[in-house]
RNA sequence: GGCUCCAUAGUUCAAGGGAUAGAACAAGAGUUUCCUAAACUCUAGAUCCAGGUUCGAGUCCUGGUGGAGCUACCA
């Protein structure tokens, strides 16, 4: 039994025995730093139970357990406050038990049978990824992460917007202006060409428009007259008839873009366990709404298209299906989640990383789903995120003013170079020793930049001065794992000696063993609340934590070998807590810097 | 118009209804015979406004103000 659990029961106990009341749980929080203690459980709560003076009532709880549980040394009551001060050969038992496990808090026992199936990326094959890609890109897969850290079977998988106008943009362009361009004739990525050409596509659209406003039409006419618009429409339908130039194009420009992206994945160390393909799903779903249509979950229309009524639960009548009979997103996405609940029997839950301009998408897919009756819709989570911004607005990939994804690594990758290099740090390294270490470091910083935010909150981008190397950075934290690294290769540890019930700990030595027996909880917590800020931010206090430790303490110069025994070893569980910590957020950590 | 989200030091971010609202950057002042100074220590500085609920509100509720998003037989 852990302290906490001992601790709540024996709270009861003293509540039933002095009070004759039996409590359902007790509640703690970590001391605040300027009081005495350890652990602190409010009494003001339970003054709705108890009839008395909240300080008597602490002290009297106080009293109670410093008699009853070895490891209460001793308590203090301030106001309503209990706080209750824990021995340090508690700490120094704990501490013996975790010191060499490389996975403390961060490999929870499996529980439940069911997985989660994490959704992320999920781009459109029409243009390269950008900054709003890398920040859900980096949020889905460490959420996924979290999750699994937090003990659950995760799924990691993307919906590949691989058909529709869009594509039929960039082929047709590619068409007219492309002189046969190809990746290996251009050295371009693949996605880029691509996306080159649906800027192209646009710019002539453009043109066409401005022309036929010239020639008296108006705007909104010119933009559905415009040959070029009739001729991508054209395409798309031939695509849909299976006409096979249309679909051989198709699939030729689609593998270059895939290639592209499969590097921009690589770099930025994301990865997914399951692709699907819009092209072969955008069909799917329709068998659903006639099942609900005739079991009275949606209802159709004169004109034949068919509705979903959820004015009862406060929102609109929602489209699913057209007149025509044709399929909208709302239909694919139904279809889409039955089907990914077919192939993976085991998922009981699904999370999805898109932005928060679909929250309201979100809302009516999940009950769409729970009325047609599957018992997992409750579990369904859109993990919805913020813009993000530039300094000079937002981001239009029509007009250019986007950040592309890769420009952004190698930028970041640049900039950790230069300022390494006028740090004077890495000498004697061989020049691909360092190419990957400013790698390490630049992803780092981008990475924990925006990770340590809010998901739900926007983030303005700044990308030449928002990206620091000092402070709540990434690597800030790096940089501490490479020094205790240091240490470790150093320290001429004798013999692993079994002490320590004796010792008395520093309070530098205390507050980081605190700290790192937080983790566990702050998994669990990240996981629950899909956050990895969370994560980062705790990380970082640790850090802190650390960083004083180090410059106020000696470790190696130790006063006796018990003591840098002992402070070493705390070195090495904090560099392993960082690490596992980094590891969900997807960012590395260099042996040195 | 309706609905949703956001608002905290000059700036970027924290704070599971709990104690004196934490950090970092920027500003100012210190610390290198010693384990990596990309560090540490100190100083100054903030909850948009008005009500309410509560023993206790940055956090919950109501109403404002400001910003963003959604409100398509587009995806």
């Amino acid at each position: 039994m852990n302290l906490q659990d001992s601790l709540s029961k024996h709270i009861k106990e003293a509540v039933k025995s002095i009070y004759n009341v039996e409590l359902d749980v007790v509640e703690f929080q970590s001391t605040r730093r300027d009081f005495a203690g350890d652990l602190t459980v409010v009494v003001f709560p339970l003054l709705k139970l108890l009839k008395g003076n909240p300080v008597t009532i602490g002290e009297q709880i106080g009293t109670y357990l410093t008699k009853k549980i070895d490891d209460v040394k001793s308590f203090n009551v301030v106001k309503g406050f209990l706080n209750i001060e824990i021995a340090d050969s508690y700490y120094l038992n704990v501490f013996n038990q975790i010191k060499e496990d490389e996975t403390f808090g961060f490999e929870s026992p499996k529980f439940g049978d069911k997985a989660i199936m994490v959704e992320y990326s999920s781009p459109n094959t029409n243009k390269p990824l950008h900054l709003g890609h890398v920040r859900n890109n980096l949020l889905g897969y460490s959420v996924a992460e979290i999750i699994k850290a937090s003990g659950k079977k995760v799924y990691k998988t993307q919906i590949i917007n691989d058909r529709g106008i869009h594509i039929c943009k960039s082929m047709l362009a590619w068409q007219r202006f492309g002189n046969h361009e190809t990746p290996e004739s251009t050295g371009l990525k693949g996605d880029k060409l691509v996306g080159n050409y649906y800027v192209k596509f646009d710019q002539e659209y453009k043109r066409e428009i401005s022309d036929l406003i010239s020639r008296g039409k108006t705007e909104e006419e010119a933009k559905k007259l415009a040959p070029i618009i009739l001729a991508a429409q054209e395409m798309l339908q031939k695509w849909e008839a299976g006409d096979l130039k249309t679909v051989a194009l198709w699939e030729k420009m689609n593998v270059w873009v895939y290639e592209g992206f499969a590097e921009t994945y690589k770099n930025l160390g994301v990865d997914f366990d399951k692709l699907y393909y819009e092209s072969q799903t955008y069909l799917l779903g329709k068998e659903f709404v006639a099942e609900g249509l005739r079991t009275g979950v949606f209802f159709q229309k004169e004109d034949g298209s068919v509705w979903c009524d959820l004015t009862p639960d406060g929102l609109d009548e929602k489209i699913v299906l057209r007149s025509d009979g044709t399929a909208v997103y709302m239909t694919q996405d139904i279809g889409t989640a039955i089907q990914r609940a077919k192939d993976f029997p085991d998922v009981g839950g699904m999370v999805y990383t898109v932005g928060n301009e679909q929250e309201y998408h979100f809302k009516v897919l999940f009950l769409i789903i729970q009325k047609l009756g599957f018992e997992w819709a409750k579990y369904l989570y859109h993990l919805s995120y913020g813009m993000v911004d530039l300094p000079s607005g937002k981001m239009k990939s029509r007009e250019g003013t986007v950040v592309d994804a890769d420009d952004l690594i190698e930028e970041m990758t640049q900039t950790a170079e230069q300022i390494s290099e006028e740090l004077g740090k890495l000498e004697g390294y061989s020049k691909s020793e360092k190419q990957e270490l400013y790698k390490i470091i630049g992803l780092g910083a981008l990475k924990y930049y925006i990770l340590k935010v809010d998901p739900r909150k926007r983030i303005l981008f700044d990308p030449k001065d928002s990206i620091d190397f000092q402070g709540n950075t990434g690597p800030f934290i790096q940089y501490t794992y490479a020094r205790i690294q240091s240490i470790l290769r150093k320290a001429e540890l004798k013999e692993d000696v079994q002490i320590f019930s004796e010792y008395v700990l520093h309070d530098k030595e205390k507050e980081l063993i605190k700290q790192i027996l937080l983790f566990p909880e702050v998994i669990q917590n990240a996981a629950v609340n899909h956050s990895p800020a969370l994560i980062a931010n705790y990380t970082y206090d640790l850090v802190r934590e650390f960083n004083s430790f180090y410059q106020n303490v000696s470790i190696l110069g130790a006063d006796s070998e018990i003591e840098m025994t002992l402070r070493v070893k705390l070195s090495k569980v904090v560099a392993t807590t960082i690490k596992n910590s980094l590891k969900i957020l997807g960012i590395d950590v260099p042996e040195r810097m």
